[in-house]
RNA sequence: CGCGGGAUGGAGCAGUCUGGUAGCUCGUCGGGCUCAUAACCCGAAGGCCGUUGGUUCAAAUCCAACUCCCGCAA
């Protein structure tokens, strides 16, 4: 059978998997991968690669790194001339333009985590656990020029957890995109791809998460929609709230039983508690900003000033 | 050299500016009170104050270098 010769476009370690599937399967022959530029990371801002690159660069993989795939005339004239059967994209955080999305004979896909067209953008995977859904999925679809709007090709939901955080789901569905992928080759190689253009009524965005996402506001948010937003944003960006002007990560809360008023906070029973809208919440896990992770006992413990909600620094909006 | 906080009995912290007996809230162990207790009372154990060097009669504290941990940022 004659190989499909295919690019393939992602970032981060969640587009690894699927990667690798494609880099194993034996009807795909992987003649680009392409990934955003080296960028500095973490505390000394060394320059990092992309996840992608790095398993790319490790099993020897054609790469491209750019800013912007689209103004790279020489690889897209190459492709152009040597022949694309198809495109696959998955958290590549550019957008793909006219010459690209026309290239491939088979047709650019991207691999989506949410049930389009719901959750259009960047983050589905949080905002299906910051509204409390029950379910989300992997989504395919045959990629136009307006975002996340093509034809959906294949769908594949998956059930949510109760308690579930957006790092386990990001990891559930970093596997079953990759399988999702593979089913949909299977209908792809046999021919037997159906389209089917979304449902407009029914179309939502998840914009990128800005670190300000993970603010607590206690005072005006009920106890279920602090605990989905917690569970969203765990482990990224993580949420805070400002104690007595520093800031405090909330790694963990729980149901507290205490009445507070919204936005009240008080060491009850040895336990940091809060007043929501509609209850009070212990904030069980907790992290002082330049102190190490640890319970509401430990920092009660060694707490002196009062325990007082305080509004986020100016230059933090 | 991106910005900043931190290292003190098992845990979380104070003490450092203004060198001179190691302190607080817990935990642990023993005892007491109690029908009982995660509550209360009494008592005890447990620290070469991150490392190395310097200053000094004297360093947790001042100076220098280093190691490790963490928040921001990306």
């Amino acid at each position: 059978m004659k190989k499909l010769r295919t690019v393939f476009f992602g970032t981060p370690d969640f587009a690894v998997a699927t990667l690798e599937l494609l880099a194993h399967h034996p009807c795909i022959d992987l003649v680009g991968v392409v990934s955003m530029p080296d960028r500095p990371a973490g505390r000394g801002q060394e320059l990092k690669s992309p996840e992608v690159i790095q398993y790319a660069r490790d099993h020897k993989l054609p790469i491209i790194q750019t800013i912007n795939i689209n103004k790279e005339t020489e690889a897209l004239a190459k492709w152009e001339s040597e022949g694309v059967d198809c495109m696959v994209v998955l958290a590549f955080a550019q957008f793909l333009g006219e010459r690209l999305l026309k290239l491939p004979k088979l047709g650019c896909f991207n691999i989506h985590t949410s049930l389009l067209p719901k959750y259009r953008g960047a983050a589905p995977i949080q905002y299906a656990l910051w509204n409390g859904d029950k379910e989300t999925g992997v989504s395919i679809q045959r990629m136009v020029k307006k975002m996340d709007a093509g034809d959906i090709v294949h769908s594949h939901p998956v059930k949510i957890a109760d308690h579930e955080t957006g790092g386990l789901l990001t990891t559930r569905l970093k596997f079953q995109a990759a399988l999702a992928c593979n089913d949909f080759l299977e209908k792809l190689l046999a021919g037997k791809e159906i389209a089917q253009p979304q449902d407009e009524a029914g179309v939502s965005f998840a914009p990128t998460l800005k670190k300000a996402d993970g603010f607590l506001s206690f005072a005006d948010q009920t106890v279920e929609q602090i605990t989905h937003r917690l569970h969203a944003m765990d482990p990224w960006p993580g949420t805070y709230c400002f104690l007595a002007g520093k800031r405090l990560k909330v790694l963990q809360i729980e149901k507290a039983h205490n009445s507070l008023k919204p936005g009240e906070m008080k060491n009850h029973q040895n336990a940091l508690t809060v007043g929501c809208m509609n209850g009070s919440l212990r904030l069980s896990v907790v992290q002082l900003e330049g102190k190490k992770a640890g319970s509401d006992v430990e920092l009660l413990n060694g707490w002196r000033g009062d325990l007082t909600l305080t509004p986020p620094p100016k230059d933090e909006a």
